[in-house]
DNA sequence: CTTAATCCGACCTGCTCACTAGGATATATT
DNA sequence: AATATATCCTAGTGAGCAGGTCGGATTAAG
């Protein structure tokens, strides 16, 4: 299992959606209500929303107090999934010596290191897909389906139970 | 860090680059040998090794005894990356719900899923990129440099000294 | 002033990674 | 035959981290 999100990432993405749909509505919306749309732990989504809060630049804006909530800071088609996914999982890197930008300065001795080049280009092909969608697409794929619906996804923790064979 | 190769698919991939480089040698190569030129633990490389050998089809040949090792079971050009990280890693998926092939088995309900559209192009991009490249294409990348040399590698697990916040 | 929300940090618990240890078996060389 | 050099096999283990929970402080609407 080389791709690797973790529930963090996952369920960030979700509640990026959430947010995504609800952009136009004249209210903000609060985590009690994307907690139970998306059936997901408020006490954990307020520890996501922290990172995009406080990302630089910040992906969500709060409202405080009742009737409070989040939107995002952007329209949708204006913020990307390598965003987000890069404030949720940190940077797209499959070791620490193939980290997305300066890689020979960690690696400095390693100009022989044959294998690194192939890390990059996955590294590369896995930012240039991320960067290449944005929130509107994703919404913007099933606009048609229910408004209101939760969104049903069976992530890796749901599933302990099944054997590890099956992967 | 949505992408994360283990030490499992990172000394594999070197030990398999390994092997190219001495595809052409008259004798078996010693995991011995391979330990020492990568600088990696013999116990462990046995371990990887076993999952190269026992995969279906094999990556990999041995000897045993004295003056005993491995080859590679088919030339450098006939074995994909893909192959062998998929050998190491298990199979390319993000989460359990986005597994390569069969996606509607697991995720049953799920049509209304709207993120796993990106989940599965990340996957199918990786997929891609690794199946894409030859062991012949990673050895010949840089053939002209020392024949015996050994080489380096900075993985994860040398650096857990370094600050996190660097990643 | 009550209720509903964001905000904050400490804590916990089980799992997995990354090995190590110790041996059994096979074969080439002396 | 004896020895050295390999592959082969299974168990164990220690640290680190994912994936949360919990309790409370702050802010604002009705």
């Amino acid at each position: 299992m080389i791709l690797r999100v973790s529930t963090k990432g996952e369920y960030g993405v979700r509640l990026m959606v959430d947010l995504a749909r609800h952009y136009y509505s004249s209210r903000p919306r609060s985590l009690t209500d994307i907690a139970q749309a998306e059936q997901l732990s408020l006490a954990y989504l307020e520890q996501l929303v922290k990172l995009l809060r406080e990302a630089e630049p910040p992906l969500v804006v709060s409202t405080r107090g009742a009737h409070g909530g989040y939107r995002l800071s952007r329209p949708p088609e204006e913020i990307t999934m390598g965003e987000i996914v890069r404030v949720l999982e940190g940077p797209i890197a499959p070791m620490i010596c193939a980290t997305e930008g300066e890689m020979t300065q960690i690696c400095s001795l390693l100009d022989s290191c044959k294998t690194k080049f192939l890390w990059a280009r996955v590294r590369d092909a896995v930012a240039q897909t991320l960067d290449s969608m944005t929130l509107a697409d994703l919404v913007g794929a099933s606009e048609q389906e229910t408004q209101n619906a939760p969104t049903h996804f069976i992530s890796i923790s749901d599933i302990r139970v099944a054997p590890s064979s099956a992967l």
